[in-house]
RNA sequence: GGCGCUAUCGUCUAGGGGUUAGGACGUGAGAUUCUCAAUCUUAAAACCCGGGUUCGAUUCCCGGUAGCGCUACCA
């Protein structure tokens, strides 16, 4: 690419770049590599290097013209070369970028079809280039619409629970789920199984067309997940759904870890589901009078559960991290030990009565929990109004 | 801000120059039921806006609007 032409050394610090992008920014002008290295004579180039200085390579993006490829979702799409930037291709530790890396690897492994999210389709000019400046045939490219929050957002776990092991925590079944996921976006025929929206994986690979599937980002609704998994669960022979029932919530291991916080609190076996029944359940709603703390708002109190959240979720599943992850929160906003973690017992386990908070919450797992603290705050807001 | 993508009931979707615009979830009403579900019946509910093409546009074209994406030595 360098011997070709396609692709130069750029010797600009990253605080050069830093303070271009700024200003540009600024100006309210697109903010793009301002072309400094692009022309560089050999002699400067030479010197530069002699003298060690640290340089990455980026591809050299024709001034004019244009670049067109086909999506095979949406038809032809073209982008103008001055919109296209002068992309890194090898960063200055030797290592490639993800466009560099990509291209190569699809390549090499003879990759007949991209298939990948719509997030990518202003990249795409940028591979075709380098496919253009090998000499190599580029494939055919498929980008996929991107699944959608209610509020028709990105999808993000902000707003909805994102991992499939907090659906599979939470007792979806993987077919169900399958089955759901099969039904966004298209590609499958809509008349099978007459019309029920219910089909197998056997069944998804032999109707699945990809090229069906429609542009527009479809909505996640739990609504309708929760309907099919209760067919599906409808459906089971009473067998399997007990079989299923032990492979995920009463599973020996979730069972265990359970009766190891309990063993020393209860006298009688029959007292097991009155200490642990939020291990089990789906939703937990405390009422104020349980999570609120005495001389403290419902305002203050939901302000602090959102800060409790945002804590818990960027801290690591473990007692060590939360502990102290916890109680440096408190403290910076003076809240006691008792009222945090009383507050977070009530959101977790609806009493103020439980197991001990953090090792109930690692049982329960990082999703859910976070899962079952956002509802809390859901139900509060929505409550206020 | 620039560039790009997208647009049918609240949501997932079918359809496509002339249709009562179909289905599913959810919602309302009713039936059934010891309760609650399930089940059955039933109702309300959509072609983003403005031009153009056409005898006729929800469908094709253009523009607008809105949503989303990208705008890194991340992927």
């Amino acid at each position: 690419l360098l011997r070709s032409g396609a692709a130069y050394r750029c010797f600009c610090t990253a605080e050069e770049l830093e303070a271009v992008r700024r200003q540009q920014m600024a100006a309210k002008l697109p903010a793009r590599y301002p072309g400094t290295c692009r022309n560089l004579s050999p002699a400067d180039i030479e010197a530069s290097l002699a003298a060690g200085k640290p340089f990455v390579i980026r591809m050299k993006v024709p001034a004019h013209g244009n670049t067109t490829f086909r999506d095979e979702l949406r038809g032809p799409i073209t982008f103008e070369h001055t919109n296209v930037d002068d992309q890194v291709l090898l960063k200055s530790d030797g290592f490639p970028t993800y466009h560099l890396a990509n291209v190569v690897d699809d390549h090499l492994m003879r990759i007949s079809d991209v298939i990948r999210a719509e997030e990518w389709i202003s990249s795409t000019p940028k591979h075709i280039l380098l496919y253009e400046a090998f000499g190599w045939q580029a494939p055919r490219f498929w980008h996929m619409p991107l699944l959608r929050n209610q509020d028709k957002s990105k999808i993000s776990k902000r707003k909805n629970p994102v991992s499939l092991v907090y659906y599979r925590q939470a007792g979806f079944l993987p077919d169900a789920m399958l089955n759901f996921l099969g039904l966004m976006g298209g590609g499958m025929p809509a008349d099978i199984n007459n019309a029920t929206e219910k089909f197998t994986l056997a069944e998804m690979i032999r109707h699945f067309d990809i090229r069906n599937v429609r542009p527009a980002g479809p909505v996640f609704d739990l609504t309708k997940l929760r309907w099919l998994n209760g067919e599906y669960i409808r459906a089971l022979s009473l067998q399997d759904f007990c079989a299923a029932l032990r492979s995920t919530v009463l599973a020996d291991e979730y069972l265990s870890a359970i009766a190891n916080l309990i063993q020393t609190r209860i006298e009688t076996l029959g007292e097991f589901g009155n200490l642990t029944h939020f291990f089990f359940a789906d939703d937990i709603q405390p009422a104020p009078e349980v999570f609120l703390p005495k001389n403290r708002t419902p305002e203050e109190t939901l302000a602090f559960a959102v800060e409790q959240l945002a804590v818990l979720e960027a801290t690591d599943w473990t007692h060590a991290a939360l502990e102290p992850a916890l109680k440096a929160l408190g403290e910076s906003r003076s809240w006691s030990v008792k009222e945090n973690f009383m507050l977070l017992r009530a959101i977790v386990t609806g009493s103020t009565m439980s197991p001990p908070l953090i090792e109930s919450m690692i049982v329960f797992g990082k999703a859910r929990t976070l899962d079952r603290v956002r509802r809390f705050i859901d139900a509060q807001r929505k409550s206020k109004k």
